[in-house]
DNA sequence: TCAGACCCTCACAG
DNA sequence: ACTGTGAGGGTCT
């Protein structure tokens, strides 16, 4: 299968104040990114992208041939001032080591479809394997882009259209097992229009989530993830269990709260941003586990001793 | 409230 | 290297 190939990228520098790109894109809000020497690469819509981070700037390559940037602004969210964010934050031990521990972390602003995909494959999986599952979705169901020479080629992310049309079997075959119903039911419902992804920003979070949970396989941890990771709902607050673990261990040490109370605790204590103090939260427990990925040079294997 | 089931893959013992 | 085992960013019943 040929792909459509463009000679000249357009570049940019798009210059950032407190950005950690590579935190960003390695925090498992976005599973469409791979990292190749300088950088990472993927696609937006159907625009192939390139970016890499430098000192108070990110460095773009785009086969977007017009002037306009303003769809990467908005994903990559680099007009939002991160210092009034953190301010807003509790002023706890927990929320200072994790700001602390992962200074310049964003959140990204996605696609509500892809988002709401990709995290319907996300029950019970890594993040390698989800990643693993977006690809092959892609690969089988997506569309190539135009991609600048010498580049490989890489496909957009399949609309709702394309994997209602789809079969269950052949998205099994994607190696998503159970999670292959819920998300042809989902593709379903958002490609005949029963579920309007565009109408959720309009309503309120206890509507808008209550919206997404009448999918099969949507409770309340994904639907927070996709109201908080592509909509503008800064007080979703997704727990999975890396939360409920740092959530236990630096807030809990002594009891064993209910799940009713930790709900609780995270609507009153973690304020306006409660979305965004979660991330950190995540990055912070995560990264002190050992649990991020490293960049290439440090990933490379190890020698047995 | 509470397990158990659900698919499948990878990491990690032996 | 090769095979067996367990758990992995949940949800539903």
């Amino acid at each position: 299968m040929s792909s459509p190939t463009s000679d000249s990228p357009t570049q940019r520098l798009i210059r950032v104040h407190d950005y950690d790109l590579d935190a960003t894109l390695a925090s498992g809000q976005a599973f469409g990114w791979t990292r190749d020497k300088t950088g990472w690469i993927g696609t937006l819509g159907n625009r192939w992208v390139s970016l890499s981070a430098s000192p108070g700037a990110i460095a773009v390559r785009s086969t977007s041939d017009s002037g306009d940037w303003a769809w990467l602004h908005h994903y990559l969210q680099t007009d939002v001032e991160l210092q009034p964010i953190l301010d807003t934050f509790p002023k706890d031990t927990a929320m200072s080591d994790s700001i602390t521990a992962c200074r310049g972390l964003r959140l990204l602003r996605q696609d509500p479809w892809e988002c709401l995909a990709s995290f319907v494959l996300s029950s019970t999986k890594q993040i390698l394997q989800i990643q693993q599952i977006c690809v092959l979705l892609r690969e089988r169901f997506g569309r190539p882009v135009v991609v600048p020479e010498g580049e490989a080629c890489r496909n957009s992310f399949p609309s709702a259209e394309a994997i209602a049309a789809s079969s269950e079997a052949e998205l099994r075959a994607c190696k998503m097992g159970f999670r292959a119903p819920s998300l042809l039911q989902a593709a379903r419902a958002v490609s005949e229009g029963r579920l309007v992804l565009e109408a959720l920003q309009g309503q309120t979070l206890e509507n808008a989530r209550r919206s997404l949970c009448s999918l099969r396989g949507v409770g309340p941890k994904i639907a927070n993830c996709v109201l908080l990771f592509a909509y503008d709902f800064p007080g979703a607050f997704p727990v999975d269990v890396w939360v409920l673990r740092a959530l236990r261990e630096l807030y809990f040490p002594r009891r064993r709260p209910s799940t009713a109370r930790l709900e609780r605790f995270v609507m009153t204590h973690f304020g306006p941003n409660a979305g965004y103090a979660q991330q950190y939260l995540f990055h912070f427990i995560r990264q002190r586990e050992g649990r991020v990925a490293k960049s290439d040079s440090s990933s490379v294997t190890q020698p047995t001793t």
